[in-house]
RNA sequence: GUGGGUGUAGCUCAGGGGUUAGAGCACCUGGUUGUGGCCCAGGAGGCCGCCGGUUCAAAUCCGGUCACCCACCCCA
């Protein structure tokens, strides 16, 4: 029979990389959760339109990376690209904003994007994101990116450079717009064949250009920061002081722009030395009343799972820590009650009861990892003790039956 | 979507028209049925990615296709 595969740009996640996982996602909810967001899980399925309103109907997202299909009542329906467009519908649907002004929310799980696959970047991919709803103030945006910085470092991430940079609101960003595709226009001869193509699908994008030519083109560019309106400056600049004061280091980047159209106001990337950029994201005020609800500001973030796992120094959780092996002539209930009194301790535990070679099982733990091996035989079951072998250093000694959970703390089991 | 690279054992890779396709590591058995790693002896494991073409003969040459990797585009 021929084997069946996984599909392209989509990947099963084993242990120990399972592991990993679990922990990054740990700390994220911790952290998370430490600044009072509640976990959302929203459906991987919605309607396209929600993703076509909300990302924007032109960009390559929506149309091009998308996994839009007809259900059986030829509903148009799609994969989600991305999270924050289904907590907003949630947001809505639930009228979780009624008696309350603000809801602080937070999500993980799976996206969908018909990408060609590369380092980092999958088919079936995975990001952990939140959103506040609600608040439109400096501190708030300061205080999403500096959450974000808190995970970054608590996962080991080195070399960290938060970059921001400010995309301006419905009143400034249009006349911008049209200054910079008048600059373009004027300069058409001097680009690059990609800007050439930007300059008239997503303008904004331009600026983020790395080639030398156009880099030395645009050094007359108009800079968005000069043309943001009052408001919106005066906004930004308080959102720096205030990442200052919390002590988030950061770079401003004034060709960053993201390719979402909901954007408005502070946006950030956060880029590690392993793994890219990890996290972005940004406010998004006129979003929840685009898709039907009131007019709530709003911003957030998501993380690359896949990403932030790259930069991560995380390791494996040792499954299983000690590993209880059942010898000739020893009681199996010595056996169970040790694995009990064990895992009574938070420590992971395998037994193995099948009648081989001693030798054999104490292969199978070090191919397991664990750190140690529990013997219960002949001899142990007589004079009431446990074997306890060190198979890191090969020490091995005796443990009174009692005392096993004292001991237990000694295995490292994180 | 564009460009480049690679597909041979579980893994890393050699072989480049001509008999039974190799190595290292990993795996299995035994030396050692109360002790893993080291050592020794033996063993198993491949339609040489897939389809087609050229040829007396293809893992090897040609075409196509699929997959993976890298970069671009774009994005987390």
């Amino acid at each position: 029979m021929e084997k069946i595969k996984t599909i392209r740009g989509v990947r099963d996640i084993c242990y120990p990389r399972s592991s990993v996982w679990d922990k990054i996602e740990k700390i994220c909810s911790s952290v998370l959760e430490g600044y009072a967001y509640r976990r959302i899980h929203i459906p991987v399925i919605e309607f396209t339109s929600l993703f076509s309103r909300s990302i924007g109907e032109e960009t390559d997202i929506v149309s091009k990376e998308m996994y839009a299909f007809k259900d059986r009542k030829g509903r148009d329906i799609a994969l989600r690209p991305e999270g924050t467009a289904g907590v907003v519908r949630a947001v809505i649907e639930n009228n979780l904003l009624q008696g309350s002004s603000r809801e602080k929310l937070y999500y993980s799980g799976p996206m969908f994007r018909y990408e060609r696959p590369q380092e980092g970047r999958y088919r079936q991919f995975y990001q952990i994101g939140c959103e506040v709803f609600g608040s439109r103030q400096p501190e708030t945006d300061a205080e999403t990116a500096a959450a974000a910085l808190e995970i970054a470092r608590k996962c080991g991430a080195g070399g960290l450079d938060l970059r921001v940079n400010s995309v301006g609101c419905d009143e400034c960003r249009p006349p911008y717009r049209r200054k910079v595709a008048d600059f373009l226009a004027e300069n058409s001869g001097e680009l690059c064949e990609d800007c050439m193509r930007r300059k008239d699908t997503n303008t904004l994008r331009v600026l983020d250009c790395k080639k030398n030519k156009c880099r030395s083109v645009f050094k007359n560019i108009p800079v968005l920061k000069e043309s943001l309106c009052s408001p919106c400056a005066e906004y930004y600049s308080d959102y720096r002081s205030l990442l200052e004061a919390l002590g988030c280091s950061f770079t401003e980047d004034t060709g960053l722009v993201r390719g979402l159209d909901y954007y408005t106001g502070p946006v950030f990337e956060l880029e590690a030395d392993k793994g890219g950029v990890i996290a972005a994201g940004g406010r998004y005020d006129g979003l929840v009343k685009k898709l039907g609800g009131p007019d709530i500001p709003a911003c957030g973030w998501a993380f690359g799972l896949e990403r932030l796992e790259s930069a991560s120094d995380i390791t494996a959780s040792r499954l299983p820590a000690v590993y209880i092996m059942l010898m000739p002539g020893g009681d199996a209930g010595l056996c169970r009650s040790a694995a009990a009194a064990l895992r009574k301790s938070g420590v992971s535990v395998e037994e193995n009861y099948e009648d081989i070679s001693p030798g054999k099982k104490l292969k199978d733990a070090d191919r397991k990892g664990a750190g140690w091996a529990l013997f219960v035989g002949e001899e142990e079951t007589v004079k009431g003790f446990y074997s306890l072998k060190n198979l890191m250093t090969g020490e091995q000694r005796k443990v009174p039956g009692d005392e096993l959970e004292k001991v237990s703390r000694e295995f490292a089991c994180e």
